[in-house]
RNA sequence: GGGAGCGUAGCUCAAUUGGCAGAGCAAUGGACUCUUAAUCCAUAGGUUGACGGUUCGAUUCCGUCCGCUCUCACCA
């Protein structure tokens, strides 16, 4: 056991708590029980005692309440204890007196430590400076935490432990808390809102042949299946599965579920992240922009309350309708045009489209790259537009050109065109959706023109799907489709700058540490463990 | 990949032109029957991210590497 004069580093105090555990066993008590009966929460004491006062709870001689959860924080004054206990809905205090429990409990008092898991038994009472507490007629320890928690004040901040250790933010930060409850209660208003329009919810495979791995245009992960010898790829969208579905019948289906991007990480990206797709037969891409408004400003009652939520300093308005922008007239404008805009656009010469770009390195790259009218159109605008795109307001685009659309239903007046929209918030991407391509021959030129540019070098072209032409030629009905991104609609309606807040484990690179084996021979992981992350 | 910044005790942070690496919390021993960042007395805790270099002497200056943050590029 302890001395006076021993070291206080973290390895002495892991070995300090591990005879702690050991000191219990010896005394009977299991330092990793199981088998508590926990029947209410803080939460639950909180609701139905914040209005009674001391005298009232006096009067009332509750029933025992039975609470369990982390020890928070623990102020001994000799023959009174007072503990904090940590449980799913926040903190509530024990009041532990000598005379009140049993002697081993309160024995054993001694041992317990900040982070350990604890049981209280015993009547709500208010303590004399006012704070409703447990009046312990049983206190226990059931798990004892060998790590020690982060100071208690400013809790844990270093960014990268907090998302290499999230358990420990979690345990430390209740706001954290807060923002994964909000993603879980989107998700499950995501469903209601589906499920109370029909829709069917479906999960399609994550693993897709080679050939299956388009409906976006991005690099996918590649995997190999051993036994049967087969090399796959992780989705990058599930709108090829979920058309085929439509074709088989379901009319209404939507996928939440993980997509895969073997891309670079930045504010608004993770190569892991979540996404909604949902298609509609019979209806069209104008469908789904009031679908839209009333999915997300729904969302955005249900999550927060109201309709209308801040975003890093600006408060956003989600309510309908939304103002819609016109790609092609917005770069039309751009070019002082008027008329019929994509001929005029045509005309244009490469060097118009890079002079406008003006400094942006990104743009100029970019259209001088671009191999049609329909690139340029996208790229100037993503240029000149997007950055002025409102920042109050969600908003929609729409009039894209084909070229940059290879799923998309051409515009019946204007073929050049898709009926197509993306919804913007915040000042990134938030929804993509369009009237679906359902002409089976016009689809295998798209794809044609996909194998095309990943001839000449484009690795995010789609592959050419002929099992998804076959469906096509069974004869999908007219549908539209969308895809939206939970995470930076979590993003949101928490108020968080990075796309890293709002993925419980978000994709670290590896630190530099000591192999598994070495770490098996030594033993007790805290030998190899480095703290300093 | 380029640029800028950061990395000090378990946690949150200090350290003067290069001169013995400090505090609060947590920990350990003790006191205390109403505390809530409890208080009081005492004690202990460091490979200053890693490896080199310059120097009598490096947390500090230089180089390389690792990780993180921001940013640009790449990437929807």
């Amino acid at each position: 056991m302890a001395e006076p004069g021993q070291t206080s580093s973290i390895e002495d105090q892991i070995r300090l708590r591990e005879d702690k555990a050991q000191a219990l066993r010896a005394a009977g008590a299991h330092p990793y029980g199981n088998g508590v009966e926990v029947p209410h929460t803080s939460g639950f004491l909180h609701a139905r005692h914040d209005t009674d006062d001391g005298p009232a709870l006096e009067a009332k001689l509750t029933e025992p309440y039975s609470i369990a959860g982390r020890v928070m924080a623990i102020r001994a004054m000799g023959k009174v204890s007072f503990i904090s206990l940590r449980d799913r809905d926040g903190d509530l205090q024990v009041f532990v007196k000598k005379d009140k429990v049993p002697p081993a409990d309160f024995e054993r008092l001694k041992l317990l430590d900040l982070g350990d898991i604890a049981f209280a038994r015993g009547r709500a009472m208010r303590t004399r400076t006012g704070e409703l507490s447990i009046e312990a007629v049983e206190f226990r320890l059931l798990t004892k935490a060998l790590r020690p928690l982060p100071e208690k004040w400013h809790g844990l901040s270093h960014i990268e432990t907090r998302y290499r250790q999230r358990y420990v933010d979690l345990a430390t930060n209740l706001e954290v808390r807060q923002i994964f409850k909000r993603r879980a209660k989107l998700i499950t208003a995501l469903r209601r809102f589906l499920d109370e329009r029909d829709y069917v919810e479906v999960e399609t495979p994550i693993l897709h042949k080679p050939e299956e791995a388009g409906g976006a245009a991005a690099r996918p992960f590649a995997t190999h299946h051993n036994t049967l010898g087969l090399d796959l790829k992780l989705r990058i969208a599930t709108e090829l599965h979920l058309k085929r579905l439509i074709v088989g019948g379901l009319e209404r289906v939507y996928e939440i579920g993980r997509i895969f991007r073997n891309e670079g990480v930045d504010r608004t990206h993770n190569p892991e992240f979540t996404s909604i797709e949902l298609y509609q037969a019979y209806a069209t891409h104008e469908d789904l922009m009031t679908l839209t408004e009333q999915l997300v400003s729904r969302l955005c009652v249900e999550v927060t309350g109201t309709a209308e939520a801040p975003y890093q300093g600006t408060m956003i308005d989600y309510r309908a309708p939304w103002p819609r922008l016109s790609m092609v007239g917005e770069v039309a404008k751009a070019f002082g045009l008027v008329g019929s805009l994509t001929e005029q656009l045509d005309a244009l010469t490469r060097a118009d489209f890079v002079s406008k770009a003006g400094d942006d390195k990104e743009a100029r790259h970019k259209l001088s790259r671009a191999q049609s009218t329909g690139e340029k159109i996208a790229w100037a605008f993503e240029a000149l537009v997007e950055p002025m795109l409102p920042r109050d307001r969600p908003c929609f685009v729409v009039d894209f050109p084909l070229e940059v659309s290879p799923l998309a239903r051409k515009r019946d007046t204007e073929p050049r065109l898709v009926d197509r929209f993306e919804a913007f918030a915040g000042g990134f991407e938030i929804a993509n959706a369009f009237s679906e391509l359902n002409d089976p021959r016009d689809q295998e030129e798209r794809f044609r023109a996909q194998v095309n540019k990943a001839a000449s070098g484009d690795h995010e072209a789609m592959p050419y799907d002929r099992d998804f032409v076959r469906a096509l030629e069974h004869g999908m009905p007219p549908t539209a489709g969308e895809g939206i991104g939970i995470d930076r609609l979590v993003m949101l309606l928490t108020d968080s700058p990075t796309i890293r807040d709002v993925l419980l484990f978000p994709l670290m690179k590896p630190l530099a540490e000591e192999s598994v084996e070495d770490a098996v021979d030594s033993g007790p992981a805290r030998l190899v463990d480095g703290e300093k992350h």
